[in-house]
DNA sequence: TGACAACTACGAAGTGATTCGTACATACTC
DNA sequence: GAGTATGTACGAATCACTTCGTAGTTGTCA
């Protein structure tokens, strides 16, 4: 199966799938906002990921271009499942209580979930 | 601040949450069920947690006695705000609505975290 | 008391993640 | 075409986590 990208990867991640696919350099600047470190690291981490399969590389050009293989959405499922297991007893509904209370979310937030809500009961009867 | 219980440590501070204060002998059966491993494995990762303040250790018995010096809650919420910051913006809602279209939940459960939904609603007004 | 059982302490190996320096190849510019 | 800038590849150092073996201590009991 798939493996769980690092929070390093994740950052990485997070840089693709904003600006899509991108070169080295690229991801490098994108990264560079929240912590300096040099090039060859970004570069490097981004070929292991290409080894783990988390992202694919087009060659044709001098500047390899990168992307995630896998959506945001996944990788975030992805993630929820593992705490999930790892520290709710693979219960979401108590993951959920504790993300409710332990960050503020805006009004428009609270209504969405709530429509999430609707509908999931909706289909369960 | 403390740091974050590695995934090891969580199974540990699992069975503390469980048992209560517990030898690293009451540890090491009740981590048995899950995966087998040594005997002093348990032990060293104890001691490690001790340095790190994750775990109480009582030494007046020769049987030293460990006692997790955070409670189940607590450690959640940390899990949860770094799992919202590290992969969702800092938005714990879309955290939300991942875990709840991720994972199936009972009825009862929805009806919990409506509940918590009707309180948080209320407050912010 | 002598042998055995249960316990702690500690060093060290193995693995994976992260970081960077160096080497080498390719393009650009005057 | 020489020199500089920009790339990739790769080896190696470092660090954290996990696992276990060995040594030594303390308690138990026939």
């Amino acid at each position: 199966m798939k493996k769980r990208p690092t929070a390093s990867e994740l950052e990485i991640l997070d840089v693709l799938w904003t600006r899509g696919p991108s070169t080295v350099r690229d991801v490098h600047e994108g990264l560079a906002a929240g912590k300096p470190t040099g090039y060859t690291t970004t570069l490097k981490l981004l070929q292991i990921m290409a080894d783990k399969g988390l992202v694919r590389r087009d060659e044709r050009q001098r500047a390899h271009v990168y992307e995630a293989r896998i959506p945001r959405e996944q990788a975030q499922s992805q993630l929820v499942r593992d705490l999930v297991d790892k520290a709710f007893g693979g219960s979401a509904s108590r993951l959920v209580m504790h993300a409710l209370s332990s960050k503020r979310s805006s009004a428009a937030e609270l209504a969405e979930i709530r429509r999430t809500l609707d509908g999931l009961e909706g289909k369960r009867k």
